[in-house]
DNA sequence: TCGCTTCCTGACCGTATGGTCAGCTTTGAG
DNA sequence: CTCAAAGCTGACCATACGGTCAGGAAGCGA
């Protein structure tokens, strides 16, 4: 790293303007979908004019494809849980752990990806076919050892993995449906500790680890 | 019912439109969602001149609206499996087979539903807050029943059944995904199969039911 | 056959949206 | 201090979209 802090008062503002659009921009995604979101709304939202949008990013594509980026490397990160477990009930209950906790800070970012995987993954379908099926090579891989060594029922792996995407995301994407079943409340800090334990032990005893 | 076999050739095109249209818009609205459907495409899609569709439907609002009814209707009817089963192997087993099919079978339904609860519920949120709301309170009902019979080990009856929504509709919902993470080839009669079984399987022996 | 209703559609319209651009201000290296 | 580069923006444009409508075609009860 060569470059220390170039904090000067341009970059500042580059890195300030661009995080305020990004910011705006998967809110208004998140809430709208892709072709329910217009530029002028996310500008209103991060206070600045339209045109300055255009500026940072050329095309509404464009900063799209930037906000799934963004949001995909937090996905990615969640899994470092997953590393250096032990075994089943470490392992797979810090991953839950982990990514309800991004469904609960995040659901924004969770809802832009669900709907463009819904939708196809127009512009990220390079990164499934790559990184994700790489991820989740190596995480079935570890799985199997895990059955293989006696540590949980032998489940396939794969479907595991996609339960655990499932029941996490859900919260986030489903949020709404969850608070009006809720009366119309956020789930309070206790029932989110209710949810994530509800699905660990679900889960754990459901692949018999505990 | 006074009108017995009104099939007139009137009724019969009005019929055939109808259900060409929805089933163009439901078609539609998963691939691009509300905002980025449009009713030219849905009109090609069926076949019709545009203006032929606002014959039927006077707005994109109110086709849209009767997709997403259809949908719910078709949802809620998967809920027979629960009834008149004597635990929860048998309810929530044919329960959860019953959605996966609906998945396989209607995964343009499932995501128009998803679209439609990330985004809010804008249309349909008097049916969250009333028959959504009545049949998740029954259902828990029973399953708290089940609990307390000793039939199954005492969870929290709502996240289990997010947990079911969350686990089946993400095979419909997120297919691209998986069908992605198969080799690009979508799942055959066997992992179809595989899926249902990892899920029942899991679920089951996670709420202590098997 | 008549005449009313339903069905159908090409052409059209107002608006909203993504994107452009000329020209202004601010920053900071030399 | 100078001046080129970076940052900024109001005004503008082309297009695409949802929706309308006048008028014709088809169905059907009497």
């Amino acid at each position: 790293m060569s470059e220390p802090e170039r904090l000067s008062r341009r970059n500042a503002i580059r890195l300030e303007n661009e995080q305020r659009i990004l910011s705006a921009a998967e809110k208004v995604f998140a809430e709208a979908g892709f072709g329910g979101a217009t530029m002028q709304l996310i500008a209103d939202m991060a206070g600045l004019p339209k045109a300055n949008l255009h500026y940072y990013f050329a095309t509404k594509e464009e900063l799209y494809r930037e906000v799934v980026r963004n949001i995909f490397n937090i996905w990615l990160h969640a899994a470092d849980s997953f590393d250096n477990a032990p075994g089943p009930v470490e392992g797979i209950g810090a991953y839950i752990d982990a990514k309800m906790e991004i469904s609960r800070r995040q659901p924004d970012g969770s809802k832009v990806w669900a709907s463009e995987v819904m939708h196809g993954a127009p512009v990220i379908q390079d990164y499934l076919e790559t990184t994700l099926r790489d991820w989740t090579a190596g995480r079935a891989d570890l799985i199997q050892r895990w059955i293989d060594e006696g540590k949980m029922a032998p489940v396939d792996p794969r479907h595991l993995l996609y339960m655990l995407w499932a029941t996490t995301q859900h919260y986030a994407d489903f949020g709404h449906q969850i608070e009006t079943l809720n009366g119309g409340k956020a789930l309070s800090d206790k029932q989110w500790k209710a949810a994530k334990d509800s699905v660990k032990s679900i889960i754990l005893r459901g692949i018999g680890a505990i």
